[in-house]
DNA sequence: CTTTGGATCGTCT
DNA sequence: GACGATCCAAAGG
């Protein structure tokens, strides 16, 4: 055994729930925990989701995958419960979970995650992040902490024993989830699917787009 | 506390 | 050749 097991509550969920419309899997995603294994001595690293983001594919202008397949965006045309991780800024590594089912393009953006475990290696693999609400609070900076890259592109976060896997340890999303426009954006910016867990302090503080211009 | 501009390179036009 | 599903440090209030 390299790196250890989870509490035994920790349970993956089924691969039937991301074959969905990303709109749906975004919310339910909420509290949910992502756990990262490392081959390497580190340690066991998770951490709980506050924050997500649904990109719809073919039928979203703001998705990756709105122009059709790519070689960067194959993984998100494959199989639900697959990363789709992409380079962005000429910097930073993003990941998404891959939606809909095999052949239809779709993903939930991971954005922002509450420390669980393993937080002094995030601190290590995260020198810039002075607080622990910094450590991954935003799609870049959660891949930084839990030292997620494009080498992670396709892994299935359903399999209990890979370097990356998606758990339910028992906490239900929120009720009623707090919502706004995507992060980032200047294609349908007025879509509601960004989500997070109302009051949670490690959702990242959003630069939200203008909403047009001025009356 | 908030706002602003620079960094930096893979990907697609 | 342009731009991006971002982050950070610096500067101002």
């Amino acid at each position: 055994m390299t790196a250890p097991a989870g509490p035994p509550a920790w349970r993956v969920p089924p691969r039937s729930a991301f074959a969905l419309d990303p709109v749906d899997v975004g919310p339910w995603l909420l509290n949910k925990v992502l756990v990262r294994r490392t081959g390497d001595g580190a340690g066991l690293r998770a951490g709980r989701i506050v924050e997500v983001e649904a990109y719809r594919g073919g039928s979203d202008p703001a998705s990756h995958a709105y122009r059709g397949r790519t070689a960067r965006t194959t993984a998100m045309f494959g199989p639900p419960g697959h990363l789709y991780v992409y380079f962005t800024y000429g910097m930073h590594w993003c990941a998404n979970v891959v939606c809909w089912p095999d052949g239809q393009a779709g993903a939930v953006l991971l954005r922002a995650l509450a420390p669980l475990q393993g937080a002094d290696d995030m601190r290590r693999c995260r020198p810039a992040a002075r607080r622990e609400r910094d450590l991954a609070s935003g799609p870049a900076r959660l891949c930084q902490a839990l030292g997620i890259d494009g080498t992670l592109g396709g892994v299935d976060v359903l399999d209990r024993d890979g370097p990356v896997t998606v758990v339910d340890d028992g906490t239900p999303p929120p009720e009623h989830p707090a919502s706004s426009g995507r992060v980032g954006l200047r294609q349908a910016t007025t879509c509601p699917w960004r989500w997070w867990v109302p009051g949670d302090g490690n959702v990242s503080r959003a630069r939200l787009a203008p909403l047009g211009p001025p009356a």
